[in-house]
DNA sequence: CGATTTACCGAAAACGTTTTCGATAAAGAT
DNA sequence: ATCTTTATCGAAAACGTTTTCGGTAAATCG
């Protein structure tokens, strides 16, 4: 591997120079300057970025930490993050918390000992205290959530107004003619979740339908998968029969819970309307296709960048910094699974 | 940040003697090793990663190249690859080539330059010669290919047989009566594409059916997408109406091309027999379920990682290294696509 | 012509770690 | 008593870069 040291004695100069000469500093001649710009492309040299990360005390690596990979919601906000990265020079290094809260903690410790510039985060389910967190914005660096966040960490965060998307996917529900609505919510922990379920609520209330909790699904150490919608639908068959729509936290569930009724003859949307969550592309596919809320992951992914990305900056100009909370635009896309109910 | 330098003073001993107290050196006293890492330990020390990377001239980061990110098998083989490295110690950067070749290039240069201690990848449908990936093996960076490789570069390479995958997928079509087949290829470059071609070609001549290469349909920017399927069933229908089985490289394309045939009229398996590839999740839900070959995503990426790790240890000790070839296996996993014909 | 500015270059410190090689003192051997 | 071994420690070099601070010569100015 060649060095700056090789270049300086190629041309009997000093390292400083060739340093100089490849940084553009103005107090090397134009001259020696060409010299050890060809003699450096000839040598095909690299600077050893080892070498720099020490001196520079930075490696233009930031890393992300997610609950699960194998996601399409996830692997979007992943290309997001790593396309707008690669744009400001920065790579990513990936890491997968599985819904732990210990291993997210691991993995906190293991990038920070990395001394990445910075940390992106979406929290696992199961993670209740935020001390790792802490730690973080202990060692001053930067720290932005995204999706699944908490509320009382000091820090940028890009989300959605999951609230307010819960609220105008009931009431669509509830304008269509619905009277009893059920909600499958998915773990109980994450703000999302509370925050899906509080706009379901809300929904019901100001409109004159009653919340009955037990309607309410709740999947403790659920993975919000295929199957977790099938056996939520087998039970709310068992429990109640006079549902006629649901609001469901994920399209995956949804689509697990249509493929249950379709098997047990249930009709959707005649017998049950349904809306799922996250405008997973399958949604559109599968018959009857799935009344949603768009989740934009490749944009949330992006944003979360952006902020990282400014803090960063900030603190290496010693500038003072603000935290931003970003909310992005979600819609509601009104497809077959939802149909106005013939009031007879 | 702490450093050794601080443990020292705070204790009265050198750096020197720190430093081998932390990592077990047998010429220091029981005594003093148990009160450095007291100290240490106390004042929350963390060696400086960036110090120790130019030491000991490794990164303890390997690189990731994929042609996409969102995709299921891709997000598996990731999912594969970062747990396996986690448990050796070691991070993994992320990049996508967009099956670009030109972006592939860059982002080798990228990790290189980066001093990754290794690098998979598996190759972008438009990758055509190889220089990039030799300038990896002139650098003496361990490198490992999956998936999508380049037969003739010597390294290490994980793979399934497509050929026989793609065999005996047909195969099944051939035993269940279908006398036409189609097969819908995708992109023409990537070797499994062409493998899987073979494989296809050989099944019906092995079984006296004429092979019509207009049966093939190659999508040359093609994405492997939902709509790529469409598209392909569409043009299929106009171009033959005697076609009673396809053989699909992708899937996601399979079920592209189920969904336009449902809307057509076309009856699967009745009217045409349907293989998949990959066994995406999805295909075991939709309606009807689809045949196809399962492709051990997760696996693959577990043992491109072994492997890359063997050739990592070979290389610092000096050892000779060889270059395995790992063929995973595959299985047919037969669903409701494809049905016995009655022969009239 | 002397004084000052300008243009260009290089010595050296610093980043924090690892590791080699001596050095010292105590313990053991003769 | 001297000599050798053992246990314990530290000085210093090295990894390759960046950046500060002077220094010299030439150019400009009064």
């Amino acid at each position: 591997m060649v060095t700056l040291k090789q270049i300086a004695q190629e041309l009997g100069i000093s390292i400083t120079t060739v340093s100089k000469a490849l940084k553009e500093y103005p107090d090397v001649s134009k001259k020696t300057r060409k010299l050890v710009r060809e003699t450096a492309a000839m040598l095909n040299y690299k600077p050893n970025s080892f070498a720099v990360n020490l001196r520079t005390k930075e490696s233009k690596i930031i890393g992300l930490i997610i609950p699960v990979i194998v996601h399409h919601f996830f692997s979007s906000v992943i290309k997001g993050i790593i396309s707008q990265a690669e744009k400001k020079g920065y790579l990513v290094i990936i890491l997968q918390s599985d819904e732990s809260y210990e291993l997210e903690k691991k993995q906190i410790d293991l990038l920070l000992s990395k001394r990445v510039d910075g940390i992106l985060i979406s929290l696992a389910n199961g993670t209740g205290d935020f001390k790792h967190l802490a730690e973080i914005i202990e060692q001053e660096t930067p720290l932005v959530m995204f999706d699944k966040i908490a509320k009382v960490v000091k820090c940028s965060k890009v989300i959605i107004d999951d609230r307010k998307a819960a609220y105008v996917a009931t009431k669509h529900l509830i304008d269509i003619g619905c009277k009893r609505i059920a909600h499958f919510r998915g773990a109980l922990l994450p703000q999302n979740s509370i925050d899906r379920f509080l706009g379901y609520k809300k929904a019901l209330l100001d409109n004159n339908l009653e919340y009955d909790p037990s309607l309410v699904y709740v999947n403790e150490c659920g993975d919000m998968s295929f199957e977790e919608g099938k056996e939520n639908a087998r039970q709310l068959l068992k429990d109640h029969n006079d549902v006629d729509g649901i609001f469901i936290n994920t399209d995956l569930v949804a689509i697990g819970a249509m493929t249950e009724f379709a098997k047990l003859g249930v009709k959707v949307p005649e017998d049950i309307s349904i809306v799922g969550f996250s405008n997973w592309f399958m949604s559109s596919v599968i018959s009857p296709s799935l009344t949603t809320i768009n989740q934009p992951g490749f944009e949330m992914g992006k944003n979360a960048f952006k902020l990282l990305y400014k803090e960063i900056k900030a603190r290496k100009q010693k500038k003072t910094i603000t935290y931003k909370e970003l909310v992005l635009e979600t819609d509601l896309i009104i497809r077959k699974s939802t149909k106005k109910l013939i009031v007879k």
